[in-house]
DNA sequence: AACATATTCAAGTACATGATTGAATACTTG
DNA sequence: CAAGTATTCAATCATGTACTTGAATATGTT
């Protein structure tokens, strides 16, 4: 009977991991997920940012609560929520390499939309931490206010991409410049990049973004006590 | 119209990282990409591994390759199916990872089915490369010889769990046996620790598994050319 | 207490998925 | 070339999922 109890087990055990499966089969809540790995968000700013209905994202994010993938925190009217944790945006950075890497739609998609990308030379996160060493660079973020305040990579200033050409006069010319966003997927520093060059600077996109760094385990600056914590 | 254009493109791009999340979302196939893990299988033995019909298993494959998971190669009558590579595992190593931290189910699971395992403490991938370069253990793999065959961990002696009672004398009574086989989940090395500590010896289990060793890009060792490679 | 608002719930519909069955295909062997 | 076998295909059925809509709930404000 061993073998029996055995063969339950195992078909108990891996519809449980398939229920994780589940939550991520759903094009709209992976992109809650990325969304939610920049900071926590209400269920209205969700709906907002990803044009769902409010009752269908809040929906979602039942399905994503009820496998795991993220918790809720109830502060008067609003329902904030976050990611479980640092181990769910590692497991959706897997299934975005595998995807990159086994998908040739996934790549066909990137030339299509992002025309530009392949004539600009991205910096690895490995780069960046080596120029930080040494120095001479400045760091940009280009995400909106709010984001940079909860969290970002140590030593970068922000200046949101809307905000970038009013205040190219603050950056220097003689430096090399690095901005990063939310995401490999971002265009914010596409775009920044480009207005940096047309402004005769030295520009570069950062190939990832802040969860990324903050998924390597480093130091993450903040302004928001609380949020990027641990 | 660029936003527009932005919108739809990362609503087909998240669409296509959905087809990985939907080929995970099912436990049958999960059960498949931990089979493959240890080697490449024809969907016969894939079926009666599972114990899924053969058609039903066929079909599942399908899925599997269209999200880009396991890639097949005919040989004769059969058609052989492997993980398309490295990536895949670690991505179900991740999922699995979520899991376990997240889904008190799976929790629950493990100790209603094993439940000797909480009193032997395990040995951890860590433990085991510092044991190995300190020498004074055997390492014993558990598994099916062909399984050994296709690939090992490197100074692993194989005794197949069905053999060991017979093959007891030759492992030395006064040095430390660390047992392994499939994964975390397998219970061939619960076995064999079994076995061993009623014999008199010192065992402990490996924690994970041989695919988990070979996912840490180490040396695997393997006497059928061509298939443990990279 | 009445109202406003964020979120969740419940019901309905269209569509996708998983398993079964039997037939079709592709290759090997006699 | 006929027979045998592993795999895939096609059709069917039952079930599950995604989205919409309108109502219900819970909290905050006036």
């Amino acid at each position: 009977m061993a073998i029996r109890r055995n063969r339950d087990f195992k078909i108990d055990l891996f519809e449980q991991f398939a229920r994780i499966g589940k939550a991520l089969a759903s094009g709209r809540r992976l992109e809650i997920v990325e969304l939610l790995a920049q900071r926590e968000r209400s269920v209205e700013d969700l709906a907002r940012m990803s044009g769902l209905t409010t009752a269908n994202a809040s929906q979602h994010l039942q399905v994503l609560r009820g496998a795991g993938l993220v918790e809720a925190r109830k502060e008067g009217l609003y329902v904030h929520y976050r990611l479980a944790g640092d181990d769910v945006f590692r497991l959706w950075q897997s299934l975005r390499s595998v995807g990159e890497t086994r998908l040739a739609e996934v790549d066909r998609l990137v030339r299509t939309y992002l025309t530009d990308r392949t004539s600009l030379e991205a910096v690895s996160l490995r780069d960046l931490k080596k120029r930080i060493r040494d120095g001479g660079i400045v760091l940009l973020d280009v995400r909106p206010a709010e984001e940079y305040a909860y969290g970002h990579i140590p030593g970068a200033r922000n200046v949101p991409l809307s905000e970038l050409k009013m205040r190219l006069d603050g950056l220097p010319k003689g430096r090399e410049i690095i901005a990063y966003c939310r995401g490999p997927y971002c265009v914010l520093s596409d775009d920044a990049v480009a207005i940096l060059r047309a402004s005769g600077r030295r520009a570069f996109r950062l190939e990832q973004g802040f969860p990324d760094w903050k998924a390597l385990g480093l130091k993450v600056g903040s302004t928001t006590p609380g949020s990027a914590s641990k």
